[in-house]
DNA sequence: TCTATGCGGTTGCGTCTGCAACGGTCAAGG
DNA sequence: CCTTGACCGTTGCAGACGCAACCGCATAGA
């Protein structure tokens, strides 16, 4: 993967750094369109994961889901809570679980959230084409596969 | 990019979020290693660059080189110095800037350092077969040519 | 039943981060 | 020469972060 010598290293060929920055990039492009309706990353993804199904999910799902520290995740809910775009209720059969769903609002705001995102996604990814993008979907499942990073509760 | 439908999306296949984790995945991955020196990341980012080059270069240099935001790199300069990797002195004909230079002692450290990341590297990568790493070269090319990102001063 | 262990979720705390403001320096123009 | 604006690098500050400790609850075993 490296083409210069062994004693001298060009962070620019080197893959983790360049993952890291481009991932950096990637987020810095999508923040804005976050920020219009008041929530940072954490919450996008907690907003995100419980748009996605239709019934409530635990926050250790959503952990679990989105590979994001539990305290992340847990002052990402108070705020989308206190925003009134989540709510809470107590699982019947575990006191100790509590579900998580959106509320009307919030699932609004998902609607209106996504189409957006989707075409920043877009917009970022429009210097490929159909085959390198298909290139990319594999060898990100390639990689995450290997990392473990596959696994999410079913439905 | 996205096989689900548009008023659901499954963060699992949103690119922004996959290359989020993907980053996080290896940034941890390193951060053992970096650890054993007593650095951390943007610590390396500066070594890594002062050690690509034998002429010292400045902070800003530095800064524009790894993306790395300027008070972030200052710090991490002002630590490595405490520890001895690096040294500063003021440029004869512009005395704002302050030229940066690995000591032999970081030039060591960056030696020894650098054949274990390169073997992280390639263990995080050992899921891709040759045809599949010139694929991902590829790639990230493409997209950092597209986002601005292979810009850095000639030595 | 009582105790021990483990889990779900929250929170206090020390640390790190990015932003913006600053001090010091240079270069251009009147 | 002096002023203006730009630039280099540092730092104060407010907010965000992860760790670890914690609370309440559930489950297993004596």
């Amino acid at each position: 993967m490296d083409p210069s010598s062994l004693d001298r290293l060009n962070l620019l060929s080197f893959v983790p750094f360049r993952l890291n920055r481009l991932a950096a990039e990637f987020s810095n492009a999508l923040a804005a369109d976050y920020a219009r309706f008041g929530i940072d990353i954490p919450e996008w993804r907690v907003l995100a994961t419980l748009g996605m199904h239709a019934a409530p999910r635990s926050a250790t799902y959503v952990v679990r889901c989105t590979r994001t520290h539990k305290s992340r995740i847990s002052r990402a809910v108070g705020h989308l809570i206190d925003l009134g775009l989540v709510e809470r209720q107590e699982a019947p059969d575990d006191r100790r679980e509590i579900m998580l769903q959106l509320t009307p609002r919030g699932r609004e705001v998902y609607r209106e959230l996504l189409p957006i995102l989707l075409a920043r996604e877009e917009q970022l990814l429009s210097c490929l084409d159909a085959s390198q993008r298909r290139a990319l979907e594999g060898l990100l499942h390639t990689l995450e596969e290997s990392l473990g990073l596959m696994r999410c509760e079913p439905d």
